[in-house]
DNA sequence: TGTGTTATGCTATAATATAACATGTGATAT
DNA sequence: ATATCACATGTTATATTATAGCATAACACA
């Protein structure tokens, strides 16, 4: 993860672009790892990226049932659980909310920004972060698996507004 | 907030005595402060204090019911809002749930290592992982107003129980 | 083609959380 | 002392988020 894509999400950029791109490389990993991207998972995950912002299980079910595939909740959950355990997603857990991944096949693990005026969220490097957890952790001999990171805040384009 | 209380809630500890020195501390705060610790407060910092993890809602809604408390959600999320605004609890999110601060009146942010096999909490001191965030936000022009920091994995006792 | 595995869809319900309003309680000023 | 205000509590009702459990369909491969 770079620290000037992290940026993106804050800032106008060529989304189409950006969005395509993830999801070729989303494809890419699936068939290199025996991992299956449905249609639903698939068109799960366009959602996300078109969207571009974290958006509520109920509110992709919506865009879901719309396209034919089911209306239930546990199709959209089935789905987001999926994208999440393959690192196509995030899970934003103070919104209640998925968001797709900027740098899917990247192991990274990402600290997100949440904005609390404008509700975009950006995802951030986090690489020296996450090393200070690992030793934090070691420390007291706890064995990390997954780590969440979630900063509330403002974001730069809303702290202009606020001045 | 030191390396040593962080394994506190890993291991065998005086609970009754570290409980009680908790609440006394979070009374004291809310006395310098002009902050109203009431009865049904003061009562759930003690229900949390005394079951020494995280606990649900509706959870703590329970005990405070059987003790002449409001049997209705509000009661309890209002009391824990208050606890988690003060400082004196923290919110697990990734748990839904709720466990008492054991450093009140310290600013800081913890992290919070949760164990994946036995469901413990552990705060873990997280100066460094804080500064990294810091950093990493300021990179990109966002500021920092809060951050939850929740790592899954396996507590020491679980991993020698897995062995 | 049979057989196991994984994915989808559905019904139903569980679990978590908040809105809105009425009542009570404590502090302050008159 | 009492009017008034802010805050706290309690209640009803409902919203929102999430999962259990089972039936059917698609796929993988012997």
């Amino acid at each position: 993860m770079t620290g000037i894509s992290a940026t993106l999400a804050f800032h106008d950029h060529d989304h189409g672009h950006c969005s395509g791109d993830v999801l070729a490389r989303a494809e890419a990993v699936s068939l290199g790892q025996g991992i299956r991207l449905t249609p639903v998972r698939k068109r799960t995950l366009e959602i996300l990226l078109e969207a571009h912002k974290a958006m509520g299980a109920y509110e992709v079910l919506e865009r879901l049932a719309e396209e034919g595939f089911g209306n239930q909740p546990p199709v959209a959950y089935r789905a987001l659980e999926f994208l999440v355990e393959n690192g196509f997603a995030h899970r934003i857990r103070r919104l209640n909310a998925f968001a797709a991944c900027m740098h899917p096949g990247e192991a990274h693990s990402p600290a997100f920004l949440i904005c609390g005026t404008c509700n975009a969220v950006a995802e951030a490097p986090a690489k020296e972060v996450r090393r200070a957890m690992e030793a934090a952790a070691t420390a007291i001999g706890f064995e990390i698996e997954r780590v969440n990171i979630e900063a509330l805040g403002t974001c730069p384009a809303c702290q202009e507004i606020a001045e």
